[in-house]
DNA sequence: GTGAAAGCGCTAACAC
DNA sequence: GTGTTAGCGCTTTCAC
């Protein structure tokens, strides 16, 4: 018996005629509307089931103005996102909810020279919203995707517009919280490896360390900024190393820059932990891969990513959405400081 | 003056009347075909300049039935996903060739879980091919998928099917020549840590060792599976330490496990590199982070990455395409062994 | 070189 | 509860 369509995949004809109904039947069963009687159902159902029919995607979103996906968008070179455990974090939490969700998640990697592609991709109707892992200034083209779809970004946006949606961790607290740690335990001598100036995190981190610094009356006796990669955070180091009189506190604004700025030191013969007290940012897998086990400031990640998600089917759903959400942070107190 | 669409995305339609030609022109000009005018070019090209235009993915692939999509699917679980840098190696590479074409690439983590969601997606005609990064025995919904686009393997398929396309590395050759380096440096009491029996990069690797251990006469002191993460690992190191003899080297079926069975042997003080020798395989980033830096089997996984996505790119263009590629595998000398 | 017309597979009024 | 009818925005013959 040839159950089979004949070529390709079955449409929505070939099941209503198999089940002798119309199109409309066959829509409303496969959209799960409540309006069909039970023979009918069965019917439609079976024919479904032994034409492996699977309505297709582009007939229905160009009829139904929506697709049903979102894009998870990631403006990053893909070894800085593969190599940050963050991300992974952050994934998982947005993967969760979604997961739960009728929606499809598909993570577009639009490191610089593929961004073009990327704009094109999410401004030709092929996803009902987006969601921006991380965030650089440079990064207008995202500006130009908000003009199409709902966009929530992961981290304060550079430039606020009054109609963005974002979630972030509180940065400066966490900056504030770790600079504060440091001097409370007497250090003075206090050096910091900042995230890159061009991102919101990397910005707001600093701008706590200097609150606290300033606060204390203290004046750092370096600041250097890395690009939260372990190699950036190393070359930090070293910079901080030459810039003159030796720290004897570092606060970095990355558990992965932390890990780089631990071989500078100890290269140096500089034991992180006993003469110099590390802090961190992330509270990631990192901080306690690396001995001694850092003494970071956590952000709760998978709790953004779920976040984030959660804002978007919101919105996506025309329901009361918040603009603004702020985590907060908090330190845990390892070996390293 | 009024430039922009009245609301929403502006369509080819209102190129078409902008520009004062047909909608097939401006399908033409999109499209790329040389048979246009100069003037109507010109006159196209400004319209869309103006407009904003792109092209409605949906309608177009509705209509030419073809999506210029493509779906990297990883069957595993987010964290193991982020967790091993084989897969950002792998990724980097199919992301590299992709990104010279003009298909676009999404990707789909279909954990457990995600799975029948994944499948729908794939099945709804939403890409144009797949290729897919790992390959576990009970992924049979990735069957389902290739009976209607067309996939590419990254590793040779549990069962292959004569019209599948794979690119794998020579994982048997791979566990043979480590576990012979470690016999010809006179090594009797060896043990080895495998890959999950359900991935054939596990089996073909532990296949390999049991080779190079028959021929040359030896027979194994402990055999442990690990599920190539780095607890996994540590767990299988633990199992083969309480297995009896203690073994004097170890051939481990990856890096990340290697590290696991670095921090085990360390905790019962047996250093690594000098009580026993190890060997691991990927030659991935975790080689050379761990301390002593680890001999390994190098497999060429960006290289790898680049062979999926040209496949697939040939098999999409019509172009015969190559149904097997295997990559050589080699040594690579380190402290460890 | 260009336009008219048909149709891709589906949803969503609207009648019945 | 069910079928009929219009499109959704595009590509693609086929005439001219």
């Amino acid at each position: 018996m040839d159950l089979a369509p004949a070529r390709g995949a079955a449409t929505i004809e070939e099941v209503a005629a198999r089940a002798g109904v119309s199109r409309s039947t066959v829509s409303r069963v496969v959209n799960g509307s409540t309006a069909v009687s039970p023979s009918a159902l069965e019917a439609v159902r079976r024919a479904i089931d032994e034409l492996q029919y699977v309505p297709n995607r582009a007939a229905r979103s160009l009829a139904s103005r929506q697709t049903r996906a979102i894009a998870l968008v990631i403006p990053e070179q893909t070894d800085r996102f593969f190599g940050d455990p963050f991300f992974a974090s952050i994934v998982a939490g947005i993967g969760e909810v979604i997961g739960e969700s009728d929606y499809i998640m598909n993570m577009l990697i639009a490191s610089d020279d593929a961004s073009a592609k990327a704009l094109g991709y999410l401004r030709s109707g092929s996803v009902d919203g987006a969601i921006v892992a991380s965030h650089h200034t440079s990064d207008t083209f995202l500006d130009r995707v908000a003009d199409v779809v709902p966009v929530v970004y992961g981290g304060r946006p550079a430039r606020i517009r009054s109609d963005d949606y974002y979630v972030d961790v509180d940065n400066v607290e966490g900056g504030r919280l770790a600079t504060a740690y440091l001097i409370e335990r007497g250090h003075r001598r206090i050096a910091t490896i900042s995230g890159p100036p061009d991102m919101p995190a990397g910005i707001d981190r600093l701008k706590g360390f200097h609150a606290a610094m300033t606060e204390a009356g203290v004046t750092p006796v370096a600041v250097e900024n890395g690009d939260f990669t372990e190699s950036g955070g190393a070359s930090a180091m070293t910079r901080v190393l030459s810039a003159g009189e030796r720290p004897d506190a570092l606060f970095v604004a990355s558990d992965l820059m932390a890990r780089g700025a631990y071989e500078v030191l100890r290269e140096k013969g500089i034991e992180p932990g006993r003469d110099i007290a590390v802090i961190g940012f992330d509270d990631s897998a990192v901080s306690t891969a690396v001995s001694p086990a850092l003494t970071t400031v956590r952000q709760p990640s998978l709790t953004q990513g779920r976040h984030m998600a959660s804002v978007l089917l919101d919105i996506l759903a025309g329901r009361p959405a918040v603009h603004a959400t702020i985590l907060p942070t908090e330190i845990i107190e390892r070996a390293s400081a």
